[in-house]
DNA sequence: CTCACTTGTCTAGCGGTGCTAGGATCGGGT
DNA sequence: ACCCGATCCTAGCACCGCTAGACAAGTGAG
């Protein structure tokens, strides 16, 4: 059978190399710019090959989420965990929630602004996805202040930060005082 | 010049026309259904009409966006005069903002969330959006606390309340607890 | 009243999109 | 060595935003 398990190596290899693609291509060009044509040219098949690994576009966009939503977990961990007491650990969240959206537009999108077919917020919404919000939970909840159940103050906050995220890069908010807005919802958002 | 004036407002009677149809039909199937051409087939002209009021899709988005910013300013200054003192004007203000969105999700989009191409937060925003942010400043600002720019706290407040709203009909946080996050956000936020 | 001309509108078409049917080709098992 | 099934590609569908160029209708001059 060791031809069968190279194969199904060989084809779970590809469909990794479709999800970067279309990852890269959608964060140098945009995800307009992420068409099925031009990613199957860059993978050096044909398109119909996208569709025996995908059901269409949205699911390249929602393989490109979960992956995304597994990194920003990440992300948020280890700048909390690099951090100090409550209040700090917070802020360290909240900058590194902004960044991580600044620096990875396309991936951002693709987790929180774009329909990649993903369930969210019911039973079956998928593993990194939840625990992206388990990320934010950790920090957040205790800072929620007394009688304020963690995960819906988890839920205000992190609407709130991404408002600033997507207003501030679609031109909505300049993008000069953005610090200060940060350090202004910490401080009135956390009880510490 | 009698003739030249009726077919100036017939002119404008139809780009009205374009816009209303363009709204209507974005509300009740999406954005993704306003193509040109059904656009077109609505209005009872060619897709070549389309072009010789406005550069293209875009721009007919941005005249939505732009009644629909004016509109809102309406509501909001509506809800906020009807409300006493500080504190109940700002509930009254999200609350209104947030129905807005869930009620006219198509408008909302077309001003905060999609290309219009229009200008923001510069020198030649178009004016029903610098007057939207006024309003919001109106009431927002009263309650921006010592030594916080008023601009600037109204900025988080917004962006808040557009995560909000986005979050929530993306499916990306449950409906059931609306208004107890808004509550959340505006005991936290708002000094009175 | 006729005629040239401007103005307005439409038909047809370009290059692009997501997606798929059906034929060719290649490789593994017998 | 051959058959057959898995795999992949060519070609095409209906749609998209947008535009060139033909055509008709209404205007003002003679």
């Amino acid at each position: 059978m060791s031809v069968q398990e190279r194969k199904e190596r060989e084809r779970a290899a590809r469909e990794r190399l479709i999800v970067a693609t279309a990852r890269e291509l959608a964060e140098n060009q945009g995800w307009d710019a992420v068409t099925t044509r031009r990613l199957a040219e860059r993978i050096e098949y044909s398109q119909p090959v996208l569709y025996s690994h995908f059901r269409g576009k949205r699911e390249i966009i929602g393989a490109v989420a979960l992956e995304g939503a597994a990194e920003m977990a990440v992300a948020l961990r280890a700048a909390t965990a690099a951090a100090d007491g409550p209040r700090s650990r917070v802020t360290a969240l909240a900058r590194t929630y902004l960044d991580f959206a600044e620096r990875n537009p396309a991936v951002y999108d693709a987790i929180f602004r774009l329909d990649g077919g993903l369930a969210f917020a019911v039973e079956d919404t998928p593993e990194p996805l939840k625990d992206a919000f388990a990320a934010l939970l950790e920090s957040l909840g205790e800072v929620a202040g007394d009688g304020v159940h963690p995960a819906l103050f988890t839920e205000v906050f992190w609407a709130s930060l991404h408002g600033l995220a997507t207003l501030t890069r679609a031109g909505r908010l300049p993008a000069a005082e953005a610090d200060r807005r940060v350090e202004l919802l910490v401080d009135r958002l956390a009880v510490v």
